[in-house]
DNA sequence: AGCACGCCGACT
DNA sequence: GTCGGCGTGCTC
């Protein structure tokens, strides 16, 4: 066989990038057919590069001749047809080469290994599968594991659930439970139903410090059944391994960061995308994909039911789920659990009119008197607080009263934070970092002055505010070191602190039993952002924050929440109070659809980077001369383009331009015909660091 | 992106 | 003399 003739003709995705002029796959000689999705090696000019056989028509020139692929990495099982048509279709909609894509999502260990050396890990995986079976104790018996009752609405959940996997194409399902309802024992029984039908289920969750609660939750749950994490904190050799075990279907439950929506799995019954309204499912790089909206799609291709839950779910999202007489074929399942388990209450949410406090020296008090009151009660009770400000740092910017200097970064439109622990002045865009000037750098004033305050100096206040109380700061800046933010949760686990200050960090899934207030410092800033999305980041964050307290049912009932604001009229707070996501959800849609914005219109972002500016204003001007004259340019309308908020970081300018479309349909066809143009472009603009499309930006 | 080829300046 | 600077061009 070996000395055959190659003639079979196979298209072949490869990591060629796109500006290359080799977006697509490319057609290889073969001796032997290959099912699409095999693993190969082909040579591409001097190089041997890691190919994955691909479906679809030869695309070459006719005429042209073609190589012959090397090695086959046989032993693999190919990569099955839906795992095709979920890259090809990401490939299409974020405007990426499919190879690209494909590949970057594969474990990069995969890349280095040949042939035999691929068998050589196999069977090392089957030895350790066989060790890991023989060694553990045989298959727990059920009913050891404690599986609680389910509450009412769950039990409604879990009905809705069990119809929708009878159906040949089930909707996609909106898990909307309020902090504490009890969201997780809905999947827990979801997957146990769809772990004895022998699938797999992929459960996604938005941050790497979110799996280990997660995995635990499901590892006790289904002891007999085999688990494996994927994020970017594994060794490359873990993750091969746990990628392997899930395309050979040897992992039975998948868990893991947006890159998991991307893992091969033969037998994949259930996706589970927790916190479904995380800014952290969208890729802000390379290929921006949504991964809560490939789960979306993923689960249509293979037809199974997939599960968004949220407390605060994304406007999207809410939108789709919203009962409505038209796009029947888009609609998802709503299913709420309004209720607490336990009976715990939401803590009560108190506004502070901050502007009735008299300034000191033009600076208004740090906190109120009633918040303060407020956190003392807790300390005489032995109960814990979380006080919370989204600003690291000590100040946000240091300034001469003398001649207006400011602690600008000399490489990016921002300031550099004062950072009075370490003394420093450090940009938190490019990581500039220089001690602190002991005067002013423009007239030599000794006195200059902190501007604003950050989490560094919450934490000396507080101190001096609260003598005797034990008190820990948690932020970017003392969660640096590995195991550092592990330590510090240990620390209020144990109740060995009494206030935790901290930036979002804080608000995040940590399930704390003993906080009985959440004090939101200065949290107005996003009610006024340009960001058209930052009404809906502040909702959610201030829900998940008032989410930490009264977890414990004993203590719930006097659990509450303050939010010292100046705007305290605002209907942001009002539906905070009220706990009610839907009337803030509905308000919020009325103005995005009167502003033409998501979700009733689509959106996508054309971004250029040059360290002069003008060249990267050329070059936008240009792609939007080239996207007038294209044919699926009418209806989609083009803005000027404008600096983003950070307009410069690390020397390197920055401008991008809006593109917006009333139908997804028409800004891709828009999209699908201009990228390859703006692609042909390279080279015509001198200067141009990079540029790159994001396609349903998160930010404008 | 790699990795070539290619044509000009200071070094063992 | 050649080692190496990075401009430009190609890869099914």
């Amino acid at each position: 066989m070996s000395d055959g003739v190659a003639n079979e003709v196979l298209r072949v995705a490869v990591d060629a990038p796109q500006h290359s002029g080799l977006g697509g796959a490319l057609d290889y000689l073969s001796k032997r057919p290959l099912a699409p999705g095999t693993l190969l090696r082909v040579p591409l000019g001097k190089r041997e590069l890691l190919g994955i056989v691909w479906h679809g028509a030869a695309s070459a020139p006719p005429g042209q001749a073609l190589r012959e692929v090397g090695e086959v990495f046989d032993a693999l099982p190919p990569l099955g047809p839906a795992w095709l048509a979920l890259v090809d279709f990401a490939a299409g909609y974020y405007q990426r080469g499919v190879g690209e894509l494909a590949l970057s999502v594969l474990p990069p260990e995969l890349r280095k290994l040949d042939a035999p050396g691929l068998v050589k890990r196999l069977a090392r995986l089957v030895k350790k599968l066989d060790k890991a079976a023989a060694s553990a104790p045989a298959a727990a018996p059920l009913a050891a594991v404690v599986r609680p009752a389910l509450g009412p609405e769950q039990r409604v959940a879990l009905q809705a659930f069990e119809a929708a996997l009878d159906q040949p194409r089930p909707a996609p399902i909106l898990l909307f439970g309020v902090t504490g309802s009890g969201k997780t024992e809905v999947y827990l029984h979801a997957a146990e139903q769809v772990l004895a039908t022998g699938r797999q289920v992929l459960v996604l969750v938005p941050e790497i410090n979110l799996t280990p609660q997660l995995e635990a939750r499901f590892a006790e749950r289904f002891p007999a059944h085999r688990m494996v994490s994927m994020h970017s904190g594994l060794t490359p050799v873990q993750r091969l391994q746990h990628w392997l075990m899930a395309h050979l279907g040897q992992a039975d439950i998948v868990l893991g960061t947006r890159l998991s929506v991307f893992a091969p799995l033969p037998q994949l019954g259930l996706i589970v995308v927790d916190e479904e309204h995380d800014p952290s499912y969208k890729q802000q790089e390379g290929a921006r994909y949504s991964a809560r909206d490939l789960a979306v799609y993923r689960a249509h291709l293979e037809r199974i039911p997939v599960i968004l839950g949220s407390a605060t779910p994304s406007l999207e999202t809410w939108q789709r789920a919203e009962p409505s007489p038209q796009q029947r074929s888009q609609r998802y399942q709503r299913l709420t659990l309004a209720e607490r388990v336990g009976g715990g209450a939401l803590p009560q949410v108190r506004l502070f009119d901050m502007g009735v406090l008299p300034k000191v020296a033009g600076q208004s008090p740090l906190l109120a008197p009633m918040v303060l009151d407020s956190l003392r009660d807790r300390l005489t009770r032995g109960e814990q607080s979380l006080v919370f400000l989204n600003r690291r740092g000590y100040a946000p910017v240091l300034f001469c009263a003398d001649c207006g200097w400011k602690s600008g970064c000399p490489h990016c439109s921002a300031w550099r934070v004062f950072h009075k622990g370490e003394r420093t002045l450090r940009c938190h865009h490019c990581g500039f970092t220089e001690r602190v000037p002991r005067a002013c750098p423009d007239c030599g004033n000794l006195d200059i002055a902190p501007m604003g305050r950050g989490t560094e100096k919450l934490e000396e206040q507080l101190a001096e505010l609260l003598p005797g109380a034990r008190i820990a700061r948690l932020d970017a800046d003392t969660a640096r070191g590995k195991g550092q933010l592990e330590a510090r949760l240990a620390q209020v686990h144990s109740g060995e602190v009494d206030v935790l200050v901290g930036t979002q960090m804080v608000t995040k899934g940590h399930d704390f039993r003993r906080i009985t207030l959440v004090v939101a410092v200065n949290p107005d800033s996003a009610l006024f952002a340009s960001d058209f999305r930052a009404p809906e980041r502040l909702f959610a964050l201030l829900m998940q924050a008032g989410g930490r307290a009264g977890r414990d049912a004993d203590a719930a009932g006097r659990s509450e929440m303050w939010v010292q604001t100046w705007h305290p009229k605002h209907a942001l707070y009002a539906a905070l109070k009220t706990h009610d996501f839907a009337a803030f959800a509905q308000s919020q849609l009325a103005e995005r659809r009167a502003a033409g914005l998501p979700p009733y219109s689509h959106l996508a972002l054309l971004r250029a980077e040059a360290r002069d500016p003008a060249v990267a204003l050329a070059w936008l001007n240009e792609a939007t001369a080239l996207a007038a004259a294209l044919p699926g340019a009418a209806g989609v309308t083009l803005y000027p383009p404008v600096p983003p908020a950070v307009g410069k970081v690390a020397g390197v300018e920055r401008l991008q331009m809006l593109v917006e479309a009333a139908s997804r349909l028409q800004l891709q066809r828009l999209l699908a015909d201009w990228v390859p143009v703006l692609h042909s472009l390279r080279g015509r603009h001198k200067g141009l660091t990079r540029w790159a499309i994001d396609v349903d930006p998160l930010a404008i």
